[in-house]
DNA sequence: ACTTACCTTTGGATCGTTCCAATTCGGCAA
DNA sequence: TTGCCGAATTGGAACGATCCAAAGGTAAGT
């Protein structure tokens, strides 16, 4: 168990009953309008609640009334921009549903995120909003969350399918289709060697995205060379640092779609200290579309994935599914828009 | 009032009572670990909670005791990275000290902060970290939050100072010293006409930074030109549309102390448009040391104020407060550092 | 006067937990 | 046998709201 802190006596309905010569009962009606009370006890009670400043005590009435108002949001990293925009979506929508958001972050450790998902059930939230871990398995969120209180996994998949799994809704990018269209695009703008940079291939979005590449590059009929497909750690330090592998074979790429933002953006920090001036150059383009991608130099085409309104979706996912508990349950997939800025040049004519 | 969800039957402590043949009391007894109860007994009772998936019910806890295990954490904007980094630092010591993050967001609408406040409140949290919305008001807020739950101001002051508002604790940043530094920074560089840019001058933290600005230059004997204030949002967009009115007079400045991190990248996106290399042919200082300031072109000379390490500074002043509910109202002030980055160049000889 | 109806109000039980005073029980000394 | 002690357990009353069945009051209908 933990901590608790001691809170002064509130006001109570008792209170406000006392004060104004009527019942709990009433007072109760009034706070909820229920037409049943007499216009004049109503004024009487609602200038009774201002003079005392009542305040409701949605806890004890949702021990009453078995219901809950609070939804919890559990995120792998809060410092991401990505993730940050995401949650200010989700806490729009919730709160416009009247429902309030308990926030957890895991800082990427499973363990965490154990114990916050351990932490936030307890204080009864009616679902949950989870992004997972990176290494995050389904039975380990199985076990602290059960079947009890719905679950909408967002953006990544969980380690260890079970049929369990399947009983959760989800909302996905569409990683496939977006690499697919970074690739498409690039191919059209003159570009046959193209590489894959960026990501490790054991996460889920990472393996969705490169297979959209391959895809790509397989219709249009061009060759893929193994030393195009550049593992990193989705940061834009690491991908500074890789950039090298790029150029140390023979069949030198002209452009390279990247798993994500971040990675472009130190694939193009790379590219400056190699005296290769990118969007000139060498054409790239990002994932995500973070607030940077606009302002970078040059500005990177990426794909959009508007991750507030994102938010919003996810918390109007799940509120469907607390409407409809027993609804088969849902995989949605998010569309994402190719943005083109100057970034994916057409290759250097030689 | 507002929604409500219905939840499923839980498991209660009488479930497990009933399950094990003691009382419910010992069952209460076991799960706070109380060394009143015999090892046989605790042991037979843990094998049952266990059995039959028991979660603690804090919120009916927390009726009975007169307790409270959550915070609110009420911020105007969680898609800037700054106030997403100081959530992310917030919910890390919340959650360590076993306390439960209530999220809000207001969009700087002082309106939607009453009306998020509110809602807060209603879930009864032992205290509320608040980044007021930009035209809030002390009276305001003071009628949403009354004196009851201790309140913690972060970032901003409030409109219109009560003798209520000194109740508060504060913890601020220290803006003027912050910019100073910088301008001075700057001046050590060799600058002579430097402009202070962005921001709006009604906030408190622009009304400080320009403080700090003006002393800076007045130390130095230097003259400042009216036309080198240049007022604008605090975004990117806003930023580079109004980079032109610098270089609109007679005096050009050679370099810009910025409102922040968001102002100098939006002031650096204009000067390259202008055909300006920021770095090299004007010099430019930010100010919070956001995450992308490290990696934009050229990397950004300004101030750090470890957001996270704010957010865990905000919790603990907060729970401190709450240990001593009548000690005298703290305002505690955060050093800045200066992070000097190429930004920040030499002037360019002539 | 008596039933019927409606409008308004109300007492008491209840949600899941904790607190408190009281109880049970075995052992041990008188 | 009785009495007392400590260790372990327990029933019932809270916390602040809601629900429900029932009651009080007024007005109309017969």
């Amino acid at each position: 168990m933990s901590s608790h802190t001691p809170i002064g006596r509130k006001i109570t309905l008792n209170d406000i009953a006392a004060g104004c010569d009527v019942s709990r009962a009433t007072v109760s009606l009034v706070l909820r309008g229920s037409p049943l009370v007499n216009k004049l006890t109503r004024a009487r009670v609602e200038d009774e609640l201002r003079r005392q400043g009542y305040v409701y005590n949605r806890a004890a009435a949702n021990l009453r009334r078995n219901t809950s108002s609070s939804i919890a949001l559990v995120l792998n990293d809060l410092a991401n921009p990505f993730f940050a925009e995401f949650a200010a979506g989700v806490d729009e929508a919730l709160g416009a549903a009247g429902f309030v958001t308990l926030l957890g972050c895991t800082g990427e450790s499973a363990a965490r995120e154990q114990a916050v998902l351990g932490s936030l059930l307890e204080h009864g939230p009616a679902g949950i909003i989870l992004s997972p871990a990176e290494h995050s398995e389904a039975h380990q969120v199985l076990a602290a969350v059960g079947r009890r209180v719905p679950l909408l996994l967002f953006n990544r998949e969980l380690g260890g399918t079970l049929p369990e799994y399947a009983h959760w809704d989800q909302l996905m990018l569409d990683n496939q289709h977006g690499a697919r269209l970074a690739t498409e695009h690039l191919i059209a703008r003159g570009h046959q060697r193209i590489a894959f940079f960026g990501g490790h291939h054991d996460s889920s979005s990472c393996r969705q995205r490169l297979a959209g590449y391959l895809d790509a590059m397989r219709t249009a009929g061009l060759r893929t060379e193994p030393h195009w497909q550049v593992e990193c750690a989705p940061t834009r330090l690491d991908a500074a640092h890789r950039t090298s592998v790029l150029f140390d074979a023979t069949q030198v790429p002209t452009a390279a779609v990247c798993y994500n933002d971040a990675v472009a953006l130190g694939l193009m920090l790379g590219l400056n200290q190699r005296g290769l001036r990118p969007g000139r150059d060498f054409a790239l383009t990002g994932f995500d579309d973070i607030a940077e991608a606009a302002l970078g130099m040059p500005p990177l085409t990426t794909l959009s994935t508007a991750p507030q309104e994102r938010g919003r979706q996810a918390a109007q996912l799940l509120m469907q599914r607390l409407q409809q508990p027993q609804a088969a349950s849902q995989q949605t997939i998010a569309p994402v828009q190719l943005v083109v800025r100057e970034s994916s040049c057409p290759p250097p004519a030689h």
